[in-house]
RNA sequence: GGGCGGUUAGCUCAGCUGGUAGAGCGCCUGCCUUACAAGCAGGAGGUCGCCUGUUCGAGUCAGGCACCGCCCACCA
């Protein structure tokens, strides 16, 4: 490692690996379950996939809760991060069956057991990638106590919440009406499945009344389905039908009677105001037959071909090969009588892509309503808070209008049901019935199901573990808004449900990152950014109207500028943002490398103010710190991160620094202890948004010991009304001066003298004198131009290169502003109603404004 | 159809309980002032989407309108 002096820039890439080294060999990240969840502080992590790597959702998450976490221990908390993943059912599944595709296998050739032991290999050895990146981020989640959604305590946890359900009855099997996703030949729920638009063929087929006369026309889109029809409906308020309701119609090309009922849910607008009846195959028709107890007739097998309830001709062709021979047929018999193009919006899983088959399916379903009561109130009561707050009316809408939930999933990776069947028995538990004869249902869980208990099941419950003592409740959930139903919610529900407690008290609702185009950020669109990119170098993806390669931004970089893009709006990625990061981050490296390298070797870290400047640094570090850890409390990042940037840049760095260079270079052991103070306390106040550069800097502090990340913060420093007066007061006078000189038409280097006619600057003429570059004279004749400051005028005695018409130029345009504003401050003084009705505190302002600027007016 | 949010400087975004608009980036001018040129100093740039109203006073509050996101529920 270079010396610090030949450091002058801040290399994250060189520095961070090391530091993380540090972290993980020191434990600190995995705090004794010792104490009670109300003295602790956790916060469950939402455990990513498997299968996944550090997507840009995962890095902002994780770089919120670090925050958080990292606030906590400072406070002297002990924090815990619940680290692990997730088995994430179908996606897994998926993936390794791509796998085996590709080498020519497949998942029934191995067999069931064959294939599970495959996933097995395949997550020891590529399931650890999202935690080495996430160690990567920073992120001081406790590694040494990582779950996985299947280890077998945890599986244990699932299977009992699943009996303890059915038990009390909730958890039931059925046949319903399911959303069949052909891709993965499984049931899936309604949150997975997206509605896409398309563009159908609407046909109109005439259906013959049985009575022989004439025929009534329905409008289908799914012409294949009809072959399921079981009645024809009509709105019982519709004229036209009226007559007809209670006759019968026969079903072309099959030949079924089908009853002509009346249903309030058909509109009479749409199409013919005649709805053909398909119970099996769709789901508001699935509502009709339930009402007027119809048959279910199934066409559409699950490998989604027709089915032996089909005439013979059908059977084996796909869904689209019978629509389009049921088309052709219907034609030959002069049945179709129009055909229209119709656009709508049709499900399709999220997983495979393909489009939903809704098919009548036997299926474990759990009822939702008694337990989404105590889970309503628990938002309702504010025991749980969301932040924001709009976000309890998304959840409380959802909860409020709930439906049952479709466990069971043809899948093979996940939690198997504990229910096992023998001739007509059902078992369902725990252990395997005894006896012989059963056979276990071959069905997993909805993945969401093992997700929703994972606040206590993966510190042990259902054992009392001491984790489960120390650290349930966590405090605070951290997610996106577009899991509040699959997750949220039902954390919420299951955690009141078996521990008598909501697993968090907060949820905190983070912003979505759209790519900097403002679409989603997608893989298959190719609009997703890999934050290992911008940590370490990498290409930009074509998003980016400019090309070429991220620079390796580092960790810190990364966190800083998420955090300060977050909102509670969705944001597009600013890659400025993270460059903004390591402008920080390089800018505080080198405001320690000035106070490490000009302080001695003896000096300490201790506030000794001997001048106004450092009460003055040190009343801002004290705002500094109430701004900063009160915004990460209030879920506020974006405002913690620009309020700790403004400290460091517009009052440690352009102010305090300059201020006390001088003295630095004098070897006044005031100011260097103070200076070690100050520094300390701003890596301590950054750490948890930057914390690789802050704990590498604290390193090299003159007898630091152990890690900042370890550090329990300090006292606050003392607030210093006067001294913020006094120089709040030098730095603006300091800044018109400066500007003065600019518009003068004074060289950079140009000497100027002048004398002071303004009091309150006892304490700072030295400083004002040399930050503005002005000889303070205490005579010296006549001004050749009068500077308004604060409480009175700097008059310029003389000044090298002195532009008199630019002077005057400027002096006229300063006049004229001048003038403009008085005349607001007289016109609103003049106005009666203004000084009747405006609060004391505000007219008294504007008396006050309007006596300054007639003073500078004068002065001009 | 219902819900949530948005519309402020060229771009990305801040603006708390109403008191004449801010940041970063970009742009212009001047500086290699021995911590940092990934820097420093100074500057230009906005009738706060539109219309009404409340008020002494409205990005800020109320109502309406127009666009733009997202979520939920959807008519074959």
């Amino acid at each position: 490692m270079a010396a610090l002096k030949d450091r002058t820039r801040y290399d994250p890439s060189e520095v961070e690996p090391r530091v993380l080294e540090r972290w993980l060999s020191s434990g600190l990240f995995h705090p004794a379950p010792d104490g009670t969840a109300t003295e602790n502080y956790s916060i469950a992590i939402p455990p990513p996939n498997v299968t996944g790597s550090l997507h840009m959702g995962h890095a902002f998450q994780d770089t919120i809760m670090d925050a958080l976490i990292r606030r906590h221990r400072a406070r002297g908390r002990r924090a815990k991060w619940i680290l692990g993943t997730d088995h994430a059912g179908i996606a897994t599944q998926t993936q390794v069956e791509q796998m085996l595709a590709a080498e020519g296998s497949s998942r029934e050739r191995l067999g069931r057991e064959a294939f599970e032991r495959r996933v097995w290999e395949w997550r020891a050895q590529y399931g650890g990638k999202i935690i080495g990146q996430l160690k990567r981020l920073g992120a001081s989640c406790d590694y040494h106590d990582e779950r996985f959604t299947l280890d077998p305590a945890y599986a244990e946890a699932v299977l009992k919440v699943f009996v303890a359900l059915y038990e009390k009855g909730y958890i039931y099997r059925d046949r319903y009406l399911v959303n069949w996703d052909p891709g993965s030949r499984s049931a899936i729920s309604d949150l997975e499945v997206d509605d896409i638009e398309v563009t159908d063929t609407l046909y109109y087929i005439d259906y013959p009344l049985a009575s022989g006369s004439g025929a009534i026309t329905v409008a289908t889109v799914r012409p294949e389905t009809m072959l399921a029809d079981v009645a024809i409906a009509v709105n019982p308020s519709d004229a036209r039908y009226e007559r007809l309701v209670g006759e019968s119609a026969i079903l072309p090309l099959v030949g079924r009677r089908l009853q002509i009922i009346a249903d309030e849910h058909v509109r009479p607008d749409f199409g013919t105001g005649a709805l053909k009846v398909t119970p099996g195959h769709d789901p508001h028709d699935f509502e009709i037959g339930r009402r007027h107890r119809l048959e279910q007739i199934s066409v559409i097998w699950e490998d989604g071909r027709i089915s032996e309830a089909a005439p013979e001709r059908f059977r084996g062709l796909t869904a689209a090969e019978a629509a389009q021979a049921v088309v052709a047929e219907l034609r030959d018999q002069g049945l179709v009588t129009r055909i229209e193009d119709y656009r709508h919006a049709v499900p399709f899983s999220q997983r495979s892509g393909e489009r939903i088959e809704p098919l009548v399916s036997l299926q474990w379903f759990m009822r939702m309503d008694e337990l989404a009561a105590p889970a309503i109130e628990a938002v309702r009561s504010r025991r749980v808070r969301f932040h924001p707050a709009s976000n309890a009316s998304v959840y409380l809408n959802w909860l409020e209008n709930i439906r049952p939930w479709v466990l069971s999933r043809q899948l093979w990776w996940g939690h198997r049901l504990p229910v096992w069947y023998r001739r007509g028995e059902t078992y369902v538990g725990v252990e395997p019935p005894a006896g012989r004869g059963w056979e276990r249902d071959p069905d997993v869980l909805d993945t969401w199901f093992s997700s929703a208990l994972w606040p206590f099941a993966a510190l042990g419950w259902p054992e009392q573990t001491p984790e489960l003592r120390a650290f349930y409740p966590t405090d605070v959930l951290v997610t996106a808004r577009d899991i509040i139903f699959l997750w949220v919610a039902r954390m919420v529900m299951m955690g009141l449900e078996f521990t008598g407690e909501a697993p968090f008290s907060d949820v905190h609702i983070h912003a979505i990152i759209q790519a900097p185009d403002g679409r989603r950020m997608s893989k298959s669109l190719g609009t997703g950014i890999d934050p290992m990119d911008l940590m370490e170098g990498g290409p930009r993806p074509p998003v980016f109207e400019q090309g070429g390669e991220f620079p390796a931004y580092g960790a810190d970089a990364l966190r800083w500028g998420l955090l300060a893009m977050s909102s509670t709006q969705d944001v597009k990625f600013s890659e400025e943002k993270i460059g903004q990061g390591r402008q920080l981050t390089n800018k505080l490296w080198n405001a320690a490398r000035l106070i490490l390298l000009g302080v001695g070797a003896e000096a300490r870290a201790e506030a000794r103010p001997a001048r106004i400047e450092d009460r003055w640094i040190l009343s801002r570090l004290h705002r500094a710190r109430e701004e900063v850890s009160g915004r990460l409390e209030g879920y506020d990042f974006a405002h913690a991160a620009l309020a700790l940037y403004d400290y460091i840049y517009a009052e440690l760095c352009d102010w305090y620094l300059e201020l006390v260079k001088p003295r630095l270079r004098d070897g006044e052991p005031e100011v260097q202890a103070t200076l070690l103070y100050v520094l300390t306390e701003t890596l301590a106040l950054a750490h948890p948004l930057i914390p690789f550069v802050t704990e590498e800097i604290y390193a090299y502090l003159p007898g630091a010991e152990g890690l900042l990340a370890g550090r329990v913060e300090g006292a606050r420093p003392p607030q210093d009304e006067e001294a913020e007066r006094v120089l709040g007061r030098t730095i603006e006078a300091v800044q018109a001066i400066r500007r003065w000189r600019d518009q003068a038409g004074l060289k950079a280097g140009a000497r100027v003298s002048g004398r002071l006619e303004a009091p309150g600057f006892e304490q700072t003429s030295e400083h004002l004198s040399r930050l503005a570059r002005v000889a303070l004279v205490d005579d010296g004749g006549a001004a050749v131009a009068s500077v308004p400051i604060e409480g009175g005028t700097l008059e310029v005695i003389s000044a090298d290169g002195f532009d008199p018409a630019a002077a005057s130029r400027k002096r006229a345009a300063e006049r004229e502003r001048i003038e403009r504003e008085l005349a607001r401050v007289r016109a609103k003084l003049a106005n009666d109603a203004f000084v009747e009705k405006a609060p004391a505190a505000v007219v008294e302002a504007e008396r006050g404004k309007l006596a300054r600027l007639t003073a500078e007016l004068e002065a001009l």
